[in-house]
DNA sequence: CTGTTAGCGCCTTCAA
DNA sequence: TTGAAGGCGCTAACAG
């Protein structure tokens, strides 16, 4: 392996000044297209590719940006960091992906290294318990999946309109015995805000409500089914897939087929083996791009403040 | 937010000269215990972050590798991705992870991105019809993963001893009319080398061999399973957890609870649905971790080329 | 239009 | 044990 070229090298092969080749680089359109082009064959043919670290070094943009994510296999959070990418690599930008598995630590740590990595900018997940007193220290240069914080530009879930729109797609249905089934209302997100929406639709709607809280599982939600099913109930909403899984199974069982059951997340696996189901898709994907737009549009010089909600729709 | 900080503002903080920061930054030996304190409390205090941009230019490592995945909602990948980072972050590096999503080209234009970043090395994700040139050029900066190659070290997943490991079990049970779905041969490791295991499993076991080939997607295998299923079929085979989805749920509308499926990826979610099922775990985690010490091996100066194959067990 | 000249922030000889 | 000086590869004035 021939030692790294240099644009200095480039600048000899092609017999001009080193300058001209960096302008080449940078697409500066003040080059007579004749210099160009030579600049550019010998490029192509020596196989030169300028290092990014000088380059950012240099214009102190290193052209990343930070995704922190929770965990890796989740679902929802994948469709969201597959829209973040498709955003962030259209603007030119790379990125580099971290797992916070929910610890405030973990993050932190995450945090500083990116710093030390002179990212331009951070996308993260956030989640119940998290420490955002680092990230609001970023101020411009970050953004906020999923958790509200004021200081701080955010992209969140609308997790009212989620619940709302499997509890009213029911009642459309002419569903009146509906039940809920969550994940502990620790979980500010997931687990408060959408068992609250459940019961607020309930009370307006004049539905007598009928619900169990467990952990964010197949099993939980498997077991707390026979708590909330009643000879009259004709639907149980979930606040996740995951937990529409287990419920429809323990249904399945009970030959409890004229229940029909509503799950969040789009997984496609869902409604393929329950056919009574349906999933509410928060919208992760638009979630991330959304989020990566706002992050570029801020590190274009935006100063703005700005909180999205995504809206949620019927998936498919 | 104040301009950022170099060495040579510490060492003036400091009251010394900048070449003994960088000093104290590298943890060279040679410098006054008394001073190093005095240099390492200014930094704190100032909160000083060295820029990596800088190292990585002047040392020429940016201590980070890059992680070309194939799809990012692939659960089996992202048991590998977690025992890459485990292995690499423990080992100083960090990753930028890049989805190649099945495309020869993308996967290239992301080499070429991780090249001009001077990454230290690459783990790619193998898949059918991908273009290792570039790859290959990498020399000892790279992993594989999922196929092999002669020229450069690999991590493989022991796709025959996956298949035979389910059949073996099968027949354990007494099975005998063990059936097989499997996804196109076009596809080297998932398609061909699991179909030809099942092949000649059949034929050393004097098995009768019945299979179908197809999509890897829930609908296809569902679709072939009346195609392999006779009065007396015992099991059926499957080449991935999705496919068994497919047939253990056509099974299910059959009502031919006497049928035993297998599958491949240690999806808890299956035998969680149906529980006459059993998955292989082919190690993704393992592997993961195993190609990145691999990895982290050769960057240190190994300059074999080894090619590991994972070992396949039971799921859990 | 193009070449020359400074640095960017850091690490590493080379002297002291 | 420490400081001064040089250079990594590149970009951005500043002159031609």
């Amino acid at each position: 392996m021939t030692r790294k070229l240099t644009i200095l090298d480039i600048a000899k092969l092609a017999g001009v000044g080193k300058s001209t080749v960096s302008r080449v680089l940078t697409n500066d359109p003040k080059v007579k297209i004749e210099t160009r082009e030579r600049v550019e064959q010998v490029i192509q043919e020596s196989g030169f590719v300028p290092s990014k670290s000088a380059q950012a070094m240099r214009g102190g943009s290193a052209k990343v940006v930070g995704v922190i994510i929770s965990r890796l296999d989740s679902p929802s959070e994948n469709k969201a960091v597959s829209g973040i990418l498709d955003v962030i690599y259209a603007a030119g930008y790379d990125a580099v992906i971290m797992e916070s598995q929910f610890s405030a630590e973990k993050t932190n740590e995450h945090l500083s290294v990116l710093q030390k990595r002179n990212v331009d900018g951070v996308i993260l997940f956030g989640f119940s318990g998290c420490d955002l007193s680092i990230v609001e220290s970023l101020n411009h240069k970050a953004v906020v999946i999923a958790v509200d914080t004021g200081q701080i530009s955010s992209v969140g879930y609308d997790n009212y309109g989620i619940i709302e729109l499997a509890m009213a797609n029911l009642q459309q249905q002419g569903k009146q015995h509906i039940s809920f089934i969550g994940v502990d209302p620790s979980d500010k997100t997931t687990g408060l805000m959408r068992l609250n929406a459940y019961i607020e639709y309930c009370e307006s709607a004049n539905i007598e409500p009928s619900y169990q809280t467990g952990q964010l599982s197949h099993e939980s939600a498997y077991e707390l089914t026979d708590h909330v099913l009643k000879p009259e109930t004709e639907a149980i909403v979930c606040a996740s897939d995951t937990l529409a899984m287990g419920v429809a199974k323990r249904l399945q069982e009970l030959d409890r087929s004229d229940v029909l059951v509503s799950g969040v997340g789009a997984t496609d696996l869902l409604s393929f083996i329950f056919p009574n189901t349906f999933s509410i898709d928060p919208g992760y994907y638009a979630a991330g791009k959304a989020s990566a737009s706002l992050l570029i549009k801020q590190l274009a010089g935006c100063h703005d403040v700005t909180h999205l909600t995504q809206k949620a729709m019927i998936a498919q």
